[in-house]
DNA sequence: TTGACTAACTTGTATATACAGGATACAATA
DNA sequence: TATTGTATCCTGTATATACAAGTTAGTCAA
């Protein structure tokens, strides 16, 4: 599947930790044995390892071994960039993406500073609303530079737009950057979403950029209180 | 400072960035010429390098060069565990904290399922306000397991418990696992925070686990919905 | 002038080796 | 019995080398 030695060894124990085959709490198999195993050096096996320590996966205790943590198994990991469309499949719930607005606009004030334009280039809006079990629970407000995104239609937006800009245009995305917030709502909050008696709404900023570091997408999502959720797993360095 | 060459040489690098010699948009020294100049060997520098991408510092460009991300400086740099005193600092706001309570408890229902202790140990309770700018913001609940934390005190609360730990006991914390939701606001809210009008509150869980692996301390963050703000940064892993 | 090629730079990946230092089990010793 | 030493695992760090592959600037020929 991938080119890369470390990646593919990466992806391999990352699904034998989700399939259980490696259990939490349990040691793997040690650097030296897996070398055996995948018939590889050491630093490749490392390299492997160390990303599944940084993502939450593994902790490794020198002298020890590396154990499988199980901090990673929750409801809504929306942590390291993952789409509606992903994340939908993995919690197995119905869910649908209606695509209410779809045009292409010149950006207001509040918009070049978040992409970074001038007042004359195009930029795509596109409003969705993301149903989860029958419920109007998120607003997705994305813009993306015309420049980057040539051609955008209905169809694509109600998908997936991360596997049309990956897969058709080859856009290669590398970082985002997340805010979060609660405001109170807004009047397009109350028509496009079911808010019951809520006051307010989660605000998720996202901008993401390119392998070029380009900013190409800004996106304002906007959740409805009782059903935001998110989990973030973070290292510590110690300077000694 | 560092007995580490390649983490001394990500922090000096690191500081070189955040005091702007090295500008957003600009590239920092190619490897080759950091090999020179720290008179070390490249993979001790990708090391360094690595560690300032995947924390947003850099982006990496191949062919090109590693270029400055201008991504990191936010108001409100949570992402990372980073304690409160370090952010007050950071900000520059006055702030204060006042210890409520610290007791020592056994743990209840909840309790004995979020620490993963039994019934009859005994369990560290320290609740904290934080006060920024003369308003009661944020309520801290903590709760250490004694047998890892024998002592603690009220002095010791109201200064950093992160410094304590770290530097007294020579705990080595690790890594931590946060959870963010919102709820409505409970009694205890009421009593100890300045709420003004509001009904909800982000609630931010935090579970901090040591070196081992062993989950030590649990702890329960209540923001006042309009002074919470949260920063993350993601990068996307592409399996090609 | 245009376009293709090349040389010299950049980062990315893979490998091998060496040694430091923590964990552990077991045998030797007091 | 209790302690100490030792061999042998483990991960962590540092180094060197090789080649792949993207970028860029300049050269040279059509």
């Amino acid at each position: 599947m991938s080119e890369n030695k470390y990646l593919s060894i990466y992806n391999d124990l990352l699904s034998k930790i989700e399939k259980g085959i490696f259990k939490p709490g349990t040691k793997i198999p040690s650097e030296n044995q897996l070398v055996e195993q995948y018939e590889t050096s050491r630093e490749t096996i490392r390299k492997a390892l160390n990303l599944l320590s940084e993502h939450g996966y593994i902790q490794k205790i020198k002298g020890k071994g590396s154990i499988v943590l199980d901090v990673r198994k929750f409801d809504f990991p929306i942590s390291g960039l993952i789409s509606f469309k992903e994340l939908a499949q993995k919690l197995g719930k119905p869910s649908r993406t209606i695509v209410e607005q779809l045009e292409i606009i010149k950006p207001d004030e509040a918009l070049k500073k978040h992409l970074h334009v001038t007042a004359r280039e195009d930029i795509w809006k596109v409003v969705r609303v993301r149903e989860i079990e029958g419920e109007r629970i998120i607003l997705d407000k994305d813009f993306f530079n015309k420049k980057v995104v040539p051609f955008l239609s209905k169809d694509i937006c109600e998908r997936s737009i991360y596997e049309y800009l990956e897969k058709e245009l080859q856009l290669k995305i590398s970082f985002a950057k997340k805010e979060f917030f609660v405001e109170e709502c807004t009047e397009e909050d109350r028509m496009y979403l079911h808010l019951k008696q809520y006051t307010h709404v989660v605000v998720v900023r996202n901008y993401v950029y390119l392998d070029d570091a380009s900013l190409f997408q800004y996106t304002e999502s906007r959740h409805r209180l009782d059903k935001f959720r998110f989990v973030d797993f973070a290292r510590r360095i110690h300077l000694h």
